[in-house]
Parts: C-alpha cells; structure tokens; sequence
DNA sequence: TTATAATTTATAATGATTCTAAAGTAGTGT
DNA sequence: ACACTACTTTAGAATCATTATAAATTATAA
C-alpha cells in the first residue's frame, strides 16, 4: 500500500512536480493490490465522484500520457471507440470480451509462447500483441 | 481479373444496388492480383486523382462498411490513428512495421498456432489476433 | 415511362483528443 | 517569510475522423 510520499517519489523520478492532482491521480492508479484496465472516461467520472474540486480533462490526459511515457502505464488501444490503460507494466496479452468490453489480464502461463517463422531482412521484432476476443457460450 | 458484370454480381449478392460509385470502389478494391491493406484516407485519395468526378466522403465510408459487414473486407484497428480494411478476409495476423507504419500480412505457417490455455466458464473464444510490431534492427 | 425506394451528396453534427493562453502553484534562492 | 521563475492547471476553443441529415439523383420494376 503506497502512500504520499510513495506518489511524490515516483513522480519526482520521472521528471513530474507532485501537484496535489497528480498525486489523486496516482492514489486512484495505484494504491490498489491489483493492477487493472480503465479508460480516459473512466478515470475522469471517478474523479469527478470524489465531491472535491475535479480535475480538467487536459489535466487528466496530460498526466495518464506522461505515466505511459514514463512506463508506469501501457495503453492498449482496441480500435478507434475502445483505448485502454493499464497498470500492470509487464510483458502480457489480454482477452476482450466482446459482449461486455471488459479487458481481461492473459499470464504469461495463459499463452504458449508465440513464435514467428517470418523474418524480414533489415527488421526486427519489438513486440507480440496477442487479443483474444471471447463472447458468451451460452 | 474481374470484370464489371463480376463486381455487378458481388454487390447484388450482398443486398446492394450496383451504382457507378460501388462498381468504381470493387475495381479499386477488388481488381487485383493480390489482396493489399488501405485506410478510408487512402481510398478516398486514389479516388480522388482518377480525375472523374469524386466521390463523397459518405458513400466511401458507407461501402466499405458494407462490406465489411458483408465479409468482403476485414478491419485491422490498430489505434485510435490508423485503421486499415483488408481485402484478405482469410484468418491472418499481422506484422506492422512501426518505421513505416505498414501492415504485412503473415500467413497461416508464419506463426505457430496460439494456444490459449485459460477459459472462462460460459465464454468461447471468438478470435485470436496477433500484431507482431517490426522496427529497423540496425 | 412512371412510381418507388435506394443512393448519393454536400453539409452539419458529434465526440474524443489536443491546443491555447491566462491564472495559479511549486521550487529555489534570498 | 518573500519574491521570482518555471511549471502546471484550467476553461474553453480548435481539430479531425467519423456519422448523421435531408434534399437531389438514380436504379429498378411495374
Ligand atoms: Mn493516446
Ligand atoms: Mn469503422
Ligand atoms: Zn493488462
Ligand atoms: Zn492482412
């Protein structure tokens, strides 16, 4: 469980002055046990719930890009309707589900290794995004 | 290679009338030795420089999500900034090259089957998507 | 040919994101 | 504590891809 001087420290160290929105912020990412997905509209309704004085959009953007910069978020974007930030920083995929637009954490153990036979000549592999898109069985 | 009775046929087949402005759209799409991957921005640019009169910006969007709707075209979302349609509607993935912002298609026996090991009770999987980014390696 | 419904088109509306520039604040040095 | 400066926040405007609208045009079938 962080606290304050947790939040000043990791903004600190990532070039960010800790304003007193910044560290809401950051108290509603990660001072949680669990990572987890949101959506730019879902943290700014979050925020706005909290009574106290809400933040400005730009602020909230501003910040959330910031974190992905700094690597303290990874954003994955579904397509144009659907982007998504997440806390959980490490090497994973996701299922989406698609009747409620739920992302959901893949373990590395969820999913055999891909491997791609493919090689071009003068490219290399920066990363393997692997969605699967799950739907009622009923 | 197809001719106009060919595409005629496609768009009636899907419930559309052949108007000038679809049967334009098939050949541009569909008049190929091999299947290729565009953005509305590309269509719409190519249509634009074979002089005739233009088509709008409506019915471009209109059709192509036809036939999408229709299985004659795939969507690949990438993000909020690039979305491609695809005339390969076969089961596929993908290599984007993040230099040039290209989509590659990998076929079937570039990339080992993925196994999922993890299942929700009462949800199947709908699809499986592989995005394999590629970079300058340099 | 005429009637009807489908289509096209120009234009407006939408909505997420980014920009702007004025007002407020944090950090630094005195 | 005070003042200075650079950084930050904010409300509102701008942007831009996409979708909606509704009037004019066109395809089809009787
Ligand atoms: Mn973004
Ligand atoms: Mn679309
Ligand atoms: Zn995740
Ligand atoms: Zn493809």
């Amino acid at each position: 469980m962080d606290n304050n001087t947790d939040f000043i420290e990791k903004l600190r160290s990532s070039g960010l002055r800790p304003t007193k929105q910044r560290i809401r912020i950051c108290k509603l990412l990660f001072d949680r046990k669990k990572t987890f997905h949101f959506t730019i509209n879902d943290l700014s309704k979050t925020l706005k719930k909290e009574n106290i004085k809400q933040i400005s959009l730009a602020t909230i953007y501003n910040t959330v890009h910031s974190f992905k910069k700094k690597g303290y978020l990874k954003e994955i974007s579904i397509n144009r309707e659907m982007s998504y930030f997440d806390t959980n920083t490490s090497d994973h995929h996701h299922f989406l589900d698609i009747n409620t637009n739920q992302l959901i954490d893949l373990k590395k153990e969820d999913v055999e290794k891909v491997r791609i036979k493919k090689n071009l000549p003068g490219k290399k592999i920066n990363s393997i995004e692997v969605l699967v898109k799950i739907e009622n069985s009923n």
